[in-house]
DNA sequence: TCAATCCGTATC
DNA sequence: ATACGGATTGAC
């Protein structure tokens, strides 16, 4: 048939031909180094190794470690990446070619590769999940716009820096300076950073950087919210420009990830800041590995394996032997193990200072929490400290009201028998999303107009607890002549000025006043203390240090309120300003319940009979405590394993060996869990 | 005796 | 996940 088209439309087939097929030269192996090994990207955890292959001789140029490729595995084609180049393989049988290059572009580091696989055994899980967050997808529209290739020259150095000249924001923390010092000398401190309340925090940790940058190297920093990546970018850029530094957060978009991805990849920048995305950023000459507030979960990640950005760090840390800083203004039980073993140096204020930056605390009890709150009051319950203060703290600036719960009355009950309030649709529940509709169910929407409780025939609804909504509704009826802000929810502020103001804001949510709250209100601590869990106080008290930090000093007469019970461990640590003491006694409870971080743990869940099978073929290391299995939701059982942390790495093996014998024999699977932050 | 099917094993 | 091989089963 060919013989029928013309000499062009045989030019175009041959042309076209030769392009699709593309078959690499398999008779002939590059001159040199002809094997690469390849990490492939399967889903399937016993076959997380390395698989070596051919490089023909026609890719020998473009097959450079770290990049993408197209390998033949099993049957199809799959994507990898060269970890290296090798002159031969020790696997025995015969390799196949490599496919096909992706790209030349080297986006997977060697130091990045370690950590990844430190990562991978750390949480028993595989290289692949990890590899996944840690190189992000290729866009090739974006490899082709930048210059290419490595960097030419190194990154301009800052000036050779003596902390002294970096202002004076290290200088109040015992050890600050000190720490600047060995950081601009190349050394590798490793500190935990109890904060001084305020704003300073974001300089000082630019600084930190900048001081990095002083001895010639890159650091990583991750903070776990967007707006506090963009209060130290701030900071960074005064200090070392726009072009000093990327920020690189899993809110990009493919294009500007993978934009901000390779500049660092390729050398351009060393200076990376960003969420947990950022953690493994391939920084070259890493420095520092810096975290700010390790207790905030937006740290964990939520895909397997369910690994911590603080570890990240720390296993990166050790690794590459750079610095490393736990900043915050509390202090996590994680934290303060690394001080107690000696792993890390303390570098807080001493007790002078502290009392100098800080607000003045005060804790007033709540009497009207154990009234009822019909969900149709509309009176303001505010105990009478709380509103004097609040009325002399308008006259100096903006007031921060904390209210736990965002919505307008989020949870509703029965009036007399006090049972969580149902749909009579869909047994979901009841909530009030504003003053101007009617209770109606949370999941299916259904007005509930003639409620009727199932369990003693109430037909009187009643509200346990006033969303923030509601609250600044309250608020602006007895402060009628102030504006009232609400952010939390989809609607949150980043920035609020210096006008007297009423901020009403849910936890996470809070914005940076200027010059500083005139006083803050912590409301329904009760509330944020009452939650099941296995960190409720220590996350508390983290989060009521976060509100207070944004109040001005007492010297300014900056006031804290909180509404609760006086003597709660928690409410007095904040009292007192002790963030370190409050988690080293969290460390003790810990420890007398063989809880992380003293102890390593981890939870298997899967259907009840599954779990049982998994747990007969679990070959677990001595020392193992076995707890459960108990029913979880969704006809799930959970059993929690536990071992001493010197013996954590028999643990992950012992549970990865697990999933690869499942996986291998096509069993059903079992979700493995390291060091989960809760027990739920 | 041969083909269809099942199960186990390797995947470079 | 496939893909392959070897064993097993079943029909002529």
């Amino acid at each position: 048939m060919v013989e029928s088209f013309t000499r062009t439309e045989q030019l175009a087939l041959a042309k076209g031909r030769a392009r699709a097929a593309a078959p690499p030269r398999t008779d002939v192996a590059a001159p040199d180094v002809p094997v690469a090994r390849i990490a492939v990207d399967i889903p399937l955890a016993h076959l997380d190794r390395l698989f070596d292959y051919v490089v023909p001789l026609n890719l020998h140029e473009s097959v450079v470690p770290g990049c993408r490729v197209k390998v033949r595995f099993a049957g199809r084609d799959v994507d990898g990446f060269v970890v290296e180049r090798a002159e031969e393989s020790g696997h025995l049988g015969a390799l196949a070619p490599l496919r096909r290059v992706v790209s030349s572009e080297a986006v997977l580091h060697p130091q990045v590769l370690a950590v990844a696989r430190m990562v991978a055994d750390r949480y028993a899980g595989s290289l692949g999940d990890v590899l996944r967050m840690a190189v992000p997808p290729r866009h090739a529209r974006v490899e082709a716009e930048g210059p290419g290739g490595e960097a030419t020259q190194e990154p301009t150095k800052p000036a050779p820096l003596h902390p002294a000249s970096l202002g004076l924001s290290w200088t109040r923390e015992v050890g600050g300076e000190a720490l600047l010092e060995r950081l601009a000398n190349g050394g590798s401190p490793r500190a935990v950073w109890t904060a001084l309340p305020g704003i300073e925090w974001a300089s000082q940790l630019a600084e930190a950087v900048v001081a990095t940058a002083a001895s010639g190297r890159g650091s990583v920093v991750c903070l776990p919210d967007i707006r506090d990546v963009e209060r130290v970018g701030a900071a960074l850029e005064a200090l070392v420009g726009r072009d000093g530094f990327v920020v690189l957060t899993s809110e990009l978009g493919p294009a500007a990830r993978y934009r901000a991805f390779l500049a660092v990849a390729r050398g351009q920048v060393r200076i990376v800041l960003g969420n947990r995305a950022a953690a493994f950023a391939p920084v070259r000459k890493l420095g520092l590995v810096a975290i700010w507030d390790d207790g905030d979960d937006l740290h964990a990640e939520q895909r397997a394996p369910y690994h911590h950005t603080r570890e990240v760090l720390l296993l990166r840390a050790h690794h590459e032997r750079c610095a490393a800083l736990l900043g915050g203004f509390g202090c996590s039980v994680e934290a303060r193990s690394l001080i107690e073993s000696g792993w890390a140096a303390h570098v807080s204020a001493a007790r002078e200072q502290v009392r100098r930056a800080a607000p003045l605390v005060h804790v007033t009890g709540d009497t009207d929490a154990e009234l009822a709150r019909d969900f149709a009051a509309t009176a303001t319950r505010m105990p009478r400290r709380v509103f004097e203060v609040v009325r002399e703290a308008l006259r100096a600036g903006p007031v921060l009201v904390h209210s736990p719960r965002y919505g307008y009355l989020p949870a509703l009950t029965c009036e007399r028998c006090r049972q969580a309030a149902r749909c009579a649709a869909c047994s979901g529940p009841l909530s009030r999303p504003s003053e101007s509709v009617w209770p109606g169910c949370r999941w299916c929407g259904a007005v509930a107009e003639q409620w009727s409780c199932p369990h003693c025939q109430g037909r009187v609804l009643r509200a346990p607890v006033v969303g923030s909504l509601r609250t600044g509704q309250e608020w602006g009826r007895s402060f009628s002549s102030v504006r009232v802000h609400n952010s939390g929810g989809d609607h949150v502020l980043s920035d609020v000025d210096d006008d007297p103001a009423i901020v009403i804001a849910t936890p996470g949510a809070e914005p940076v006043a200027q010059g500083g709250y005139a006083a803050a209100v912590l409301l329904d601590t009760w509330l944020t203390l009452s939650r099941p869990g296995l960190r409720v106080d220590e996350e508390a008290l983290r989060r009521w240090l976060n509100v207070a930090a944004l109040v001005r000093p007492g010297s300014e007469g900056g006031r804290v309120i909180a509404v609760g019970e006086p003597t709660s461990p928690t409410l007095q640590a904040l009292v007192r300003w002790d963030p370190a003491g409050f988690a080293s006694r969290g460390l003790d409870e810990r420890r007398s319940a063989h809880l992380p971080p003293v102890s390593r743990l981890a939870t298997l869940t899967a259907s009840p009979d599954v779990l049982t099978e998994a747990l007969v073929s679990l070959e677990l290391p001595k020392l193992t405590e076995v707890l459960g299995p108990v029913e979880v939701a969704d006809g799930e059982a959970r059993v929690v394993l536990r071992i001493p942390r010197e013996r954590g790495a028999g643990l992950t093996k012992a549970l990865q060996q697990l999933q690869a014998g499942r996986s291998s024999r096509k069993l059903a699977s079992v979700r493995v869990q390291v060091d989960p932050l809760e027990l739920t």
